[in-house]
DNA sequence: CATGAATGAGGTTTCATTCAT
DNA sequence: GATGAATGAAACCTCATTCAT
């Protein structure tokens, strides 16, 4: 008889989480989509299969709730990226790897390019606000700085690169093809697209990258 | 005598240059800011001081006026390429001059890259019904490909870099750190548009694709 | 105790019903006015006592609730017809009653035909996309041809009418006279709703009409 | 050389009534077509090919325009019926006439139906600004009722017929058949327009008139 | 006689958000 | 925990009309 309670409060609490995820991945999909100020709150409620009330009810408005995915999307990436435990690796293969997750992740997740570029329209503004945001990258920077300055040792990588500058680097390569597609694609008259096109992208970002880093 | 009827002409048709040309950059600089679905018409009225419905007079609403945006905005750094005219120039150096030219044009029209995301975030939706924007971007593919062609014939360069992959990739590597320098620096902790982070990402970039592109 | 949700569920729905009804009543009138081009929304809004929004939360515009205006109306007259059960009169009786239905409604409900006229004027646009208003109609066809045929077999009719002939020729007598009432008074310089010139047209019309569908 | 200034003159004169006429024909379309509060003066301008701001210099503005329209049209209907001379026929025939002449009239000019309409909507507000309307209507009064005079005289017509109201019941009959089409079309599910039951249409009301005018 | 440029008022519609149950 | 009804502010856009030449 004392379990019927317990059970439900359980109940109540999965439901709300699953009511929580419903809204978070509705939003994601919203904000990729259409932008934050293109974004409707009647849409992600559409998407979520819920009432539009509730989104106030569990996140407080349009701006918080783009934070939460912001931070969800966040936190997604540099997971996946420890998950990599490139500081088992030996370097060389550690930066290939890198370039090849990067290159994936976003390829797999393309609303996280469009949610960084709303957040970027607004200056960071939302991000600015959270306190959870900043901690997640320092491993992110840590683990590749260990590999470059392990290739370093080794002779195998030139000395004197920036892991932040590199990580940029790295991002920008995949990033700016693949979220800037469709204009690049229309102007140069090309589908950037193609498998084969996008084979020939990983490669020709490899190169540009390895060549860099290794030593002569 | 007869000059009268021409100045009136003139006049006329300055004033109505001068209105179209107020809107534009009012435009631009309002729909860089905010985005498409962010900017306000109002808003870009009050920017280039002139009434409301001027903006439909001269453009038809929202969406045409951003493609006139964009158009100028295309026009103005193909422009400013083809006004370096690469192909006078050394190979290395074209390269090199390329790429400086590629990060202070971004630095300089910080609007450009703002543009180019709502455009993608809406599927270059607009650039695709222009006519003028495919045309204004096989000079430089051109000029790129002749220049890499003459360096490689020069014993300079390594063969069967493709014009437009390399193009992307110099635009990528300014492109990423310019344009998300907010969550960049908010996420790393670093302001990355202190003057020194800037030159040092200049040197960073043209060291990473003269790496690439010079032969050995 | 149980009632109690029963309550809140129709209060609910009576209240949504209300605004609903409010909302087409006051369109009803605007529309009537104005025509569909010089009615108003926020004239509909303030003359129904709701909040402008609220148009659009239940009609999803100006078009749509143009219809839902028309649908009404049809089903009002077509209803009312229907309740004259023609069916059980002797035919005589059954024409005569329709004309001076036919009148009366048009005179009770002169917001009926200048809906007409603008639906007409924009070529039946919104009822050609209505489902429901065809089928309204076969009633009326029906019951009246039947009368028709039930007065030719007694010897009382003139055989061959077609009944949607002769409802359009009712109608016509009675609609013109109604609808353009300000012009024609205007033009003969008579005022045609004074009271005296009403009784002389429906017995006009009544003349009119028995005299073709009697037999000699 | 006296010549000339006057010539010119003219030309001017002549000029300024091709271009008033320009207009005029255009917003007799337009209002036709779009009703008072749907015509545009930009869509005039443009269907006139002239400049948006003649308009206002040879009629005032939108609602003088509108009465312009109207008394020339009503000049054009009351003009062909007086060429008709309905006095110099046998009675019969000129009511059989004037039938067919107002059906065919109405068939070639629908944009006097739906000027009507929007005359009537706003209650005759022009119409009842205009001096020269009244009087151009007492002619086919007088006349319709010489006709209808004779008529009883020779045994033919039955007597006590009001010749307004008659005129009224003929207009009535080829009018709403004609200006409704497109709801009555819809609604009865039948095309109306068709060249057969417009032929039908016109021997149904000449029936129905005739038999009502026809001594037994 | 004719015109391109300009305007202010007001139109329809949209949207994030709150109320009341 | 959930919902349908309601709202005020503001968005885009339209329109008849006037200005300046």
């Amino acid at each position: 008889m004392t379990a019927a309670p317990t059970q439900i409060v359980e109940l109540r609490t999965r439901d709300a989480q699953r009511t929580r995820q419903a809204i978070l991945r509705a939003a994601m999909t919203e904000f990729a989509d259409k932008g934050l100020a293109g974004a409707r709150i009647d849409a992600i409620a559409g998407r979520a299969g819920i009432n539009k009330r509730l989104i106030y009810y569990y996140f407080e408005g349009k701006d918080k709730l783009f934070l939460a995915v912001l931070e969800q999307t966040y936190a997604d990436i540099r997971g996946a990226e420890q998950a990599l435990h490139l500081e088992l690796d030996d370097p060389v293969e550690a930066v290939r790897r890198l370039i090849a997750f990067t290159w994936n992740h976003f390829v797999t997740h393309p609303e996280f390019l469009t949610l960084l570029n709303s957040e970027n329209l607004h200056k960071a503004r939302h991000l600015k606000q959270s306190t959870r945001i900043r901690e997640m990258h320092s491993p992110l920077v840590q683990t590749l700085g260990d590999v470059l300055e392990r290739g370093r040792r080794d002779g195998l990588f030139r000395g004197g690169v920036d892991p932040v500058q590199l990580y940029i680097s790295i991002a920008s390569l995949a990033y700016f093809y693949l979220c800037n597609n469709a204009t690049l694609s229309t102007t140069f008259g090309r589908d950037l697209m193609a498998a084969r096109a996008m084979a020939e992208r990983l490669s020709h970002i490899t190169e540009l990258v390895m060549g860099y880093v290794l030593r002569e």
